[in-house]
DNA sequence: CGGGACCTTGAAACACCTCAAATATGGTGG
DNA sequence: CCACCATATTTGAGGTGTTTCAAGGTCCCG
């Protein structure tokens, strides 16, 4: 969907910075564990904070006051969360598995990025991606049916993997937070799984285990050009 | 679905410059003209200038390999097209209507911003408000039905007229430009339109005039919560 | 007044959803 | 280590909403 294909590893704040600048980064880190299930912060709370995630992996949700649930996001090694546009967040952060985040308090981060101009650079660029990020998933839930909107976050969730490895993809979230990201119904990504399956495009080791079978295919799906 | 309900009039470039500012600002600016059907750039086509729209509406769409296509924003008054991400635009931008436009060369517009802070402020701002419009967008595609689709753009639109006349919509764009907007084919949002007239929320002077009837309905609808 | 593009309406097909039941999974205590 | 339970996932049948295909209207401009 979008230009640039995964050739160059994705931008972190840490991107391009001297091991002097890192220093002064790292100062203003604090260092926080959570366990799946736990939350990083809600909906409408105070934005103080921005987080970079070090292992595991987190999920960005949005809901409405009656309970819809849209998932806006799965989040991996490297990525930035938090970059406010509020004086709230507009979205909840959990953690899918035991995960390890870098949280540096906004103000300090703010000023750091006066100091230092890649790191300036480095945020406008991550705020790119997650713009290019949200286009892709509004291409996907306008254009794509269920198996294309699966195979499009199956290669997703494959492209952040190392090349080597990129085919076996183990899956940290639920059915449910799988539909609630692609706009549909747990039972219509069963189905869906079901489909790739039957189509020998993957192979379900567990449920949570998929192997990419024909790449080609998903791909092909994934893009649903 | 974002916090801030549309109270204060959205962020410009020009929002809280100075006269001195605006003047150093202007000096960069080179007006075009387009008229409706005209393109400002397309898809894949090398970054060089940032865009405000004066006056008349724009379309911003993008278009995958084998046509599917979707629209992503329509484009009103005082908004910043083009912040770049890439090298390219990965987007197609054309006008509905005749439209006057403010071209700023990137590189110039880029150097502005170091020396005036609330310009770079402004477009960080700017940046964020996209972004909470993408993210809206996702929602409505990911969990709303054709008749509240039809409703939030019905609302936004509405929004950002003065609250004098923000009852009365003119729609610049196509029947298929509003299906492709929304995820839906031409027939649906004609049906949806339908819906709406029958349950007496709008009213069809003609086919590219609407009125509000009962706003409160379709602000349910559009947050559909 | 005619012609072409755009929009609406209708009927049938299809994809997805809903509700319900069966099955699998993972954790816990015996 | 196994049996058991609660939870998560899959499968099935039927209903709803959207799409598809086709026809009929409407609008606009020459």
């Amino acid at each position: 969907m979008t230009l640039d294909k995964q050739t160059k590893p994705p931008t972190t704040i840490y991107t391009a910075l001297t091991a002097k600048e890192i220093e002064q980064l790292d100062r203003l880190v604090v260092f926080r564990e959570l366990e799946p299930g736990d939350f990083l912060f809600h909906q409408y709370s105070p934005a103080a904070s921005v987080y970079m995630l070090d292992t595991g992996m987190l999920m960005i949700e949005r809901s409405s006051s009656t309970g819809r649930r849209q998932v806006l996001a799965f989040m991996q090694r490297g990525n930035l969360i938090g970059i406010p546009h509020n004086k709230h967040y507009d979205f909840t952060v959990s953690a899918l598995r035991a995960s390890r985040i870098r949280e540096i308090p906004l103000r300090q981060f703010t000023q750091l990025q006066e100091e230092i101009t890649q790191l300036k650079d480095n945020v406008r660029e991550i705020g790119g991606n997650i713009l290019a990020h949200a286009l892709d998933q509004v291409f996907a839930l306008g254009q794509k049916r269920a198996h294309e909107r699966l195979s499009f976050l199956l290669k997703q969730l494959s492209d952040r993997l190392p090349p080597q490895q990129c085919h076996i993809i183990e899956l940290s979230m639920s059915r449910q937070d799988i539909a609630d990201y692609l706009g549909l119904t747990i039972e219509t990504v069963s189905r869906a799984f079901g489909k790739l399956k039957t189509e020998g495009s993957i192979f379900v080791h567990s449920i949570h285990t998929i192997e990419i079978l024909d790449m080609d295919a998903i791909e092909e799906m994934a893009l649903a050009d």
